[in-house]
DNA sequence: TTGTAGGCGTTATCAG
DNA sequence: CTGATAACGCCTACAA
């Protein structure tokens, strides 16, 4: 047996389709007594809309796209759960896209998503902060709402909210001076535009505070790299590391742990994100509030006004803060 | 300016639509010199499909629906991650819910997804074994593949694969047991059908190989609760805890550390999902490896069979095993 | 209050 | 090799 139609359904009813899309849709015109007849055989035959078909008519999908390059990326999950929630409540659904890190793919990505005709676009993470991506939405999303999650691309339909983790790096170098720290590396996996912002910070910092030499490493992804410079610095008379993620300093601490040198005493360490796991993890980790939830409600704020036609800041900048725990005591 | 259509490339090519849908979808049988003009013209105007038009015209909208109670749940991501990699990969793309813990609302997604016209759901996590999904996906998903990661539902058209938590739990009693550990505790965060299962290894372990009672607490998802009653088996002379998951055996750990007791020495820890946390936490975690991630292989594999009208198998049992770490040394 | 008819943008069938 | 023409399932003027 195959799928019923509001076709079926009205000739059941003694009635034309036309009446029956007006119940499905509550219009207020119909007979009390059509509706109740359209009701009851819309629920005994178990009536499934045709999204498909209400979209082409309407010109709406009701879909938002979320293009994300990693989805495994803890902290952009909270961001990811926020927004479904919040479109599903909108009467959104969410078709997501793991994008990888590279331009050229997200570009792609992005031309072949606006073929689904979306009502929106979320890019999460300064990863699609890029010239192809700019250029994608440019021709192919050039009249949808475009929201970013920390990152900027300059754009007439986008909408971005960022965070002061420049500054707060730099508060954090400051921080870690002002306790005696004088030797403080800085190790990073990529050098994402965020990334790049962090980086800054800490020069900032060492060049306004300390009158010591950079040390810094970009480590990639990989674990045994970032331990290997994480002991190289330590070797090299650190006396404090930030990291620019959590997950990695995490992954230094143990390595520092493991090789004798004693967080905090020996090295201080902080990171970025004040993940769940920072909070518990032994010792426990100073970390930078960057904000990410918040980031995420207000650009989603932001895309819901601008798909509503209201106008939305095309650029929030969210301050940070440090949470200070255990391994910078 | 508004979207081309089809027509409108047509017209200008002086040929009809069918011939430039023909061109589109690379039918053989076209003039190279007309696929020529055609190809030039989608590109110049930089032509987007429709795919909500092609999908109510095929009657296919090559989109997957995945259903996870909350998205944020780490070892969950994984799975995400790998289904809308490979149902990328197949041409499909990935609608993705968060829809909560109760049944009822579950069930209220897949009636809200089947509007969609999707080609396939995907079920992640046991918290979808209940009877209220059963009978939604009985009568809204009918007649497509119904995949289903670490539950089990029965179903025409539902496709499981599970692992022998209940083994592994028991067995790591028995680890335990064999390394002198007298009083083995569990706590869980819920009682998921998973959880459950893991709960009666636990309980199988105990009455096999150890002569002491149970003891068994469900901490729900808050940390401090859990904290408190890690603190309290502690007290109460326990000298090693089996938790549900990694993440609760974190917070356990770190909890028994700043209240002066040892893992492993004082008290043994140990996890389960080997997360990239249990690797990297000081001390590193002694976990069950659920092998969610082949989990996801193989039910994304079992799917794709049966879109393609293959047969699948309804029930796959993978092993598990035990990666010992620092905690239980 | 209800029905008719046309349209949404594709694809598919069938002639030619 | 190509063009009409009729679906696909729903919505929405416009009429009645």
């Amino acid at each position: 047996m195959q799928e019923k139609t509001i076709y079926d359904i009205a000739k059941m009813a003694g009635v034309s389709a036309a009446t029956v899309s007006r119940v499905i849709n509550n219009y207020e015109h119909v007979k009390p007594a059509t509706r109740e007849k359209v009701l009851k055989l819309l629920e005994e035959n178990k009536f499934v809309l045709n999204e498909t078909a209400r979209s082409l008519s309407t010109q709406s999908t009701k879909i938002i796209g979320i293009l994300i390059a990693d989805i495994r990326t803890t902290q952009h999950t909270d961001a990811i759960y926020y927004f479904t929630h919040e479109f599903y409540r909108q009467g959104y659904a969410c078709l997501i896209n793991n994008t990888g890190p590279d331009p050229e793919r997200q570009a792609e990505f992005i031309q072949l998503i606006s073929q689904r005709k979306i009502e929106a676009v979320i890019l999460i993470g300064s990863i699609f902060q890029n010239e192809s991506v700019k250029k994608a939405v440019e021709s192919y999303l050039p009249s949808i709402p475009v929201g970013m999650c920390n990152g900027y691309l300059e754009g007439r339909n986008i909408y971005c909210v960022i965070s002061q983790e420049r500054e707060g790096v730099c508060e954090t170098v400051r921080m870690l001076s002002s306790k005696g720290r004088r030797r403080i590396a800085y190790i990073s996996n990529n050098l994402t535009a965020s990334n790049q912002n962090k980086l800054e910070g800490y020069r900032d910092g060492i060049s306004s505070y300390c009158d010591c030499e950079e040390m810094v490493e970009i480590a990639g992804e990989d674990r045994d790299s970032i331990a290997r410079i994480t002991l190289d610095f330590a070797r090299r008379g650190a006396d404090a590391i930030i990291y620019s993620e959590d997950n990695l300093a995490l992954i230094g601490m143990r390595a520092l742990n493991t090789n004798s040198y004693c967080v905090p005493q020996d090295v201080a360490v902080a990171g970025i994100n004040n993940s769940f796991y920072s909070e518990n993890s032994i010792p426990s980790l100073t970390s930078i509030d960057n904000m990410l939830y918040r980031t995420s409600v207000l650009v989603s704020e932001n895309v819901i006004r601008a798909i509503g036609g209201q106008s939305a800041e095309h650029l929030v900048v969210l301050p940070v803060s440090i949470v200070e725990r255990e391994s910078t005591l």
